[in-house]
DNA sequence: GACAAATGATACTAACATGGTATCATATAA
DNA sequence: TTATATGATACCATGTTAGTATCATTTGTC
């Protein structure tokens, strides 16, 4: 049970990083500082610049600079980008096998996990993590 | 984010069905009921049986059998068994490279929500799935 | 005892997701 | 014009999960 993936947690010491030096940090930077592999956290800003919560600068000068506050980047979204859908995950559940009421109510307890995990999630934003 | 994988599904509906049948029950039985692959649900229910929370009987006439109420069997053990430890990852914790305070911060608040998982698992038994 | 019917053990393959690399195209500041 | 940056995309590596195949062992029944 992995609630964060490699993705989602450099994407996110990035977003921290950003929020720190608010103006336009190249890639070269955040590598250094962060030690993760270099076309790995390119593809994940570039990502990121996509989803509108980077804004990217090319040439001389340029490199990645937060579009939005910090305060209003939550984990949630940047698990949803990186990790997909945060809740069941359904495969066996969608095709409505379900022999036996056993697995109903299973789903629905699993399902009032899931629900509080991202209600929990929700309320954790970038400037929270600073 | 996968709560629950196959073999751990697997693994309840069959403890679901042996609940409701108390006696002994054959891989066939099950496969058909269930319709999962029969070499899957064998490997399933010999690790069940190893874990003693089936008893298993050779030769003609037997099968598997339930070897422990159903209330006492909680679907945490069940995950343990099938999905390893359930908790923080860690992966990229564990290395301490941790250089900003941010990733601190997320990781005691990713394990509090992950400690809030568990004891949501751990009041859930079989029994209370049928 | 022979045989069929069941599980025990184990090694193998397949599919998929994740993590990571490589390369070429494009924009831009100097 | 050139160096420096990102954009886009295709590819490879690894690990985990899902599933298969095969042979050994035990046991009830005739």
């Amino acid at each position: 049970m992995k609630l964060i993936t490699r993705n989602t947690d450099y994407a996110l010491q990035a977003l921290c990083y950003l929020s720190k030096h608010r103006e336009v940090v190249t890639v070269d930077e955040l590598v250094k500082k962060l030690g993760v592999p270099r076309p790995f956290m390119r593809k994940i800003l570039q990502r990121l610049n996509k989803e509108r919560i980077l804004g990217s600068y090319k040439g001389q000068g340029g490199g990645f600079k937060l579009a939005v506050p910090p305060a209003k980047i939550f984990i949630i979204k940047i698990m949803r980008i990186f990790q997909g859908k945060v809740g069941l995950n359904g495969c066996f559940l969608k095709k409505d096998i379900c022999p036996n009421k056993g697995r109903c109510v299973l789903r629905k307890k699993i399902h009032a996990i899931e629900n509080n995990v991202v209600k929990q999630l929700r309320e954790i934003n970038i400037a929270a993590l600073i």
